[in-house]
DNA sequence: CATCATCCGTGATGACCGTCACAGATCGAT
DNA sequence: ATCGATCTGTGACGGTCATCACGGATGATG
């Protein structure tokens, strides 16, 4: 369990928090294991409680009824999922399912609420979270609504930087998660072969790079400015 | 200051509260009037505290660098605006005007977390108004990802029946606020011309109709139909 | 290493919808 | 009541981007 603790501590989502109220959410923790393309929940579900990632990574997604999928985001170690559940009592609003086996912890949705009850300071902690979620839905849908596709392209690639990106050289950022163009179709809001086409047209320019499958963002202003509104 | 008490303690948004709570936030509460066609605060702006809307409405918008509009949101009577920056010290992520006169209470950021610091329960409600929000966003991208034109159009006209709508009669349901096609476009991302084809499509069909200028549905299924994913 | 599944590149085609253009309608203001 | 400003209806045109088609690359698996 000292895993849990050193996440809770530590990661960006979960961070920030008192030791004493740390502790008291680590008891509340259920370890559990998702295997390989399995879903944790679907959209429409009752929710009874939220998920910190400890290993692997969740996507987290939009599914249309022809199975179309708008991609909201992927979420590695130490990000909060299905957190909504706690605050009202409604469904799940999407899609969340492991492509390689996970570990996770489980927070119950009455002990949580039994344990924010005595340390509400903890609502605190989630308002920033959803507050954070927020801003990037908004911030996507402006990408949507005002960028043509190499802009809605570029950045799909800056955001998944933010998550993955380690800048591994001066100015050039690898985005040390595995995508298929498919995943950032479906992130961007467009049709494969065309992000194939712009991702090929600035790979030949030199503004990304891939290294052994990974992409690498050569020129961040170049994305930056396609990317601009 | 009456009234501001009647809003806190009625308002689908802000009403829940103990009583103790309400009349504490009451004290906070600075009353304030805003002029037609000025300006709350735009995206980028520093964030200094919230307001809740007490007379008249504001729209909540994403602007493009060319003025191309986004419109988020239309909030009448109770809705609270802008407690985003209440959470984390990050600047407005949104622009807010008011068309028409309208009166506010303001809260004021410091003034705010020390009263929250006292009653962290206020957290609990935040919660539930940011949650509520970051599910409208997501369902507004789903919407703009899987539907055609004329779905989205539907798709705003149900949103902004929920806000503003009266059943006047057997499903008939009149949406109680004055808007223009332009409006209708900004918030379905669409033109406004083509707005206007499906509109008057539907005029025609008897699924919706105007009455002195304000939009009524009349067969709501058909608007459902349209919208469903 | 052979086979199958997925992923990737690229052309051709055409639909959807944004843009332009403009006339008529509506509405406030003086 | 009149004028200007804004809103609305409708046609024409063209661009962006989704879709289809398919051959080649890459990678998992027995």
């Amino acid at each position: 369990m000292a895993q849990i603790d050193d996440l809770l501590e530590n990661s960006f989502s979960l961070g920030g928090l008192a030791p004493d109220l740390a502790a008291g959410l680590e008891a509340l923790a259920r370890p559990m294991k998702l295997k390989a393309g399995t879903i944790l929940f679907e959209a429409g579900d009752p929710g009874n409680g939220c998920y910190a990632v400890l290993e692997g990574s969740l996507r987290v997604s939009l599914l249309s009824a022809e199975g179309d999928e708008q991609l909201l985001a992927v979420l590695g170690p130490g990000q909060l999922v299905g957190e909504m559940a706690l605050l009202d009592g409604q469904p799940r609003s999407a899609t969340v399912t492991a492509l390689k086996p996970a570990r996770l912890a489980f927070f119950d949705k009455q002990a949580f609420d039994r344990f924010a009850e005595d340390n509400p300071e903890i609502y605190r902690h989630m308002l920033r979270i959803v507050g954070g979620r927020l801003r990037l839905a908004n911030d996507v849908l402006a990408a949507r609504s005002f960028l043509p596709l190499p802009g809605r392209v570029a950045k799909t690639l800056l955001l998944l930087a933010d998550s993955f990106g380690k800048e591994v050289e001066k100015g050039r950022t690898l985005i040390h998660y595995k995508l298929s163009q498919a995943d950032i179709a479906n992130m961007a809001g467009a049709a494969r072969e065309n992000v194939s086409r712009v991702l090929n047209e600035w790979k030949r320019a030199g503004t990304i790079s891939q290294i052994s499958g990974y992409y690498c963002i050569e020129k961040m202003e170049k994305l930056e400015d396609a990317a601009s509104m």
